[in-house]
DNA sequence: CGTGGAAGTTCCACATAGTGAAACTGCATT
DNA sequence: AATGCAGTTTCACTATGTGGAACTTCCACG
């Protein structure tokens, strides 16, 4: 597991923002000594800056399970965040006409922390059980629209998302290494299309592009995914002309998009 | 209990949150000359936080325009707090039941620091949407939803609550003191059924009734949602016999939740 | 062009705020 | 009564954050 970057020097607001990625990684409320053994904190501190997030809405605490939990602030700010941050309220038109066209699982996502986190998702009709939600994250190095977005990243830009990736061998398909990946960039970059040909979850495939800005750098990717059983990369590669056109739309709305200056 | 508490917003990290919350309430993103005005900080602080914050990814900073937003990193935090610190994934399949029968909007609501939370949502047209509408917060003394969980508060807290409440006239309707509020919390509690009567939005009503703890706490709320020029208010409580079960069926099913302890 | 001012950024002496080893409490279990 | 473990409090110490002031852009205007 990868985390986030506990530089030196990163004052009390770093560490307070440490612990609470910690406890979200935990998927479920813990106890507080779970939370000590995976922290480098000691004791007494790890305990002071729980308190102290506690207390503004960060944390919620269980009194009856003593647990934590990441608490209903983060919603309400998160909300803020999607609207003004993501992409997703731009591209919600042109998700919605590409979905209802293709009938898979189309997923819009975008590059955060040398991570992936989907901002958006329409379910195929017959939805698919895998993992993926809004809000959620997953690795770059081993999906489509990871690899669309490394793809078209400046070279600072990936090689700092390329030292966040974690290399670990979900299947047997998975990139393990830097070179190997850089490899497959190389023809990411030509053809401006990325497939996952089951690299991180057996049985699921897609194909993704990346969303560029006006200086061919991705901004975001947008993927259709779905499963061996219901398709082959080729049927997928069919959808390929309306996907890198409704990029291209999505591209040209974020362009557009001018935020009120008043 | 703490009687010399560390007051909200002391402390660094208080701080912080105090200022992503101020850029958070801007609804677009802000330039740093306007968040100084609207913050008690001095430049020089305010600038560090925001720099900190910044390189976080709790803010995300437009070089072009040279303004702050809420950054991503917010969204992924919130979707673990989503997960376990709501009632939405618990709820979903009733509510989803609910909007099917009823037809109208539907929502799950919570109370966060005074303040009603929406964590879901179901829209006639719009089924499925994460934050775009979930994250969302509204006032807790002239909304359903508000008013159901209010009344069906400790005295404690809903002291507490009430204290926050900043009772703006939003309609000729709205409850503008404690004192006319508590008497139809009474009421409500009474009945389990709060209405909203054109006291937020004009044109707007709602039927809301509590979901109640096995304490008899309320944890949320639900609230089917309407317009004047669709429907009445006696048309509204021909639906709840419905939500009333339905909210039943949520509590019972977050009383019977029980987190993987392991 | 220059010049004035507003917005943004850096500096640094200073003290507030956070630190963490150790001691303590409460509650099971033996 | 004794042991052990989880959670909580204390307090001397100092790392961290503070904020007034000075500095640097960058325009708008004369």
């Amino acid at each position: 597991m990868n985390k986030a970057a506990p530089r030196p020097g990163d004052g009390t607001i770093g560490k307070a923002l440490e612990v609470l990625d910690l406890i979200a990684r935990f998927e479920r409320p813990v106890r507080f000594s779970e939370v000590l053994s995976q922290s480098s904190h000691p004791k007494a501190t790890l305990y002071r800056l729980v308190q102290t997030l506690t207390s503004l809405g960060m944390l919620r605490y269980d009194v009856d399970n003593q647990t934590y939990a990441p608490g209903l602030r983060l919603v309400s700010l998160a909300h803020a965040a999607w609207r003004q941050s993501s992409l997703a309220p731009i591209a919600r038109p042109h998700v919605d006409a590409l979905s209802e066209t293709i009938g898979e699982t189309v997923h819009l996502a975008q590059l955060d922390g040398g991570q992936v986190l989907y901002v958006d998702k329409r379910n195929a009709a017959d939805p698919i059980e895998m993992f993926s939600q809004a809000g959620k994250v997953g690795p770059a190095y081993c999906t489509g629209v990871g690899k669309a977005m490394l793809a078209f990243l400046g070279d600072a830009a990936r090689e700092v998302a390329l030292a966040q990736q974690a290399w670990f061998p979900h299947t047997s398909h998975t990139h393990t290494s830097r070179a190997s990946l850089l490899d497959e960039l190389a023809t990411v970059r030509r053809d401006g299309l990325a497939y996952d040909r089951e690299e991180h979850e057996t049985g699921i495939i897609c194909v993704a592009t990346p969303i560029l800005s006006e200086t061919g750098r991705s901004i975001g990717a947008l993927s259709v995914t779905t499963s061996t059983a219901r398709k082959s990369l080729s049927d997928l590669t069919e959808f390929v002309p309306h996907i890198k056109t409704t990029a291209q739309d999505i591209a040209k709305s974020a362009a557009t998009w001018q935020f009120p200056t008043q």
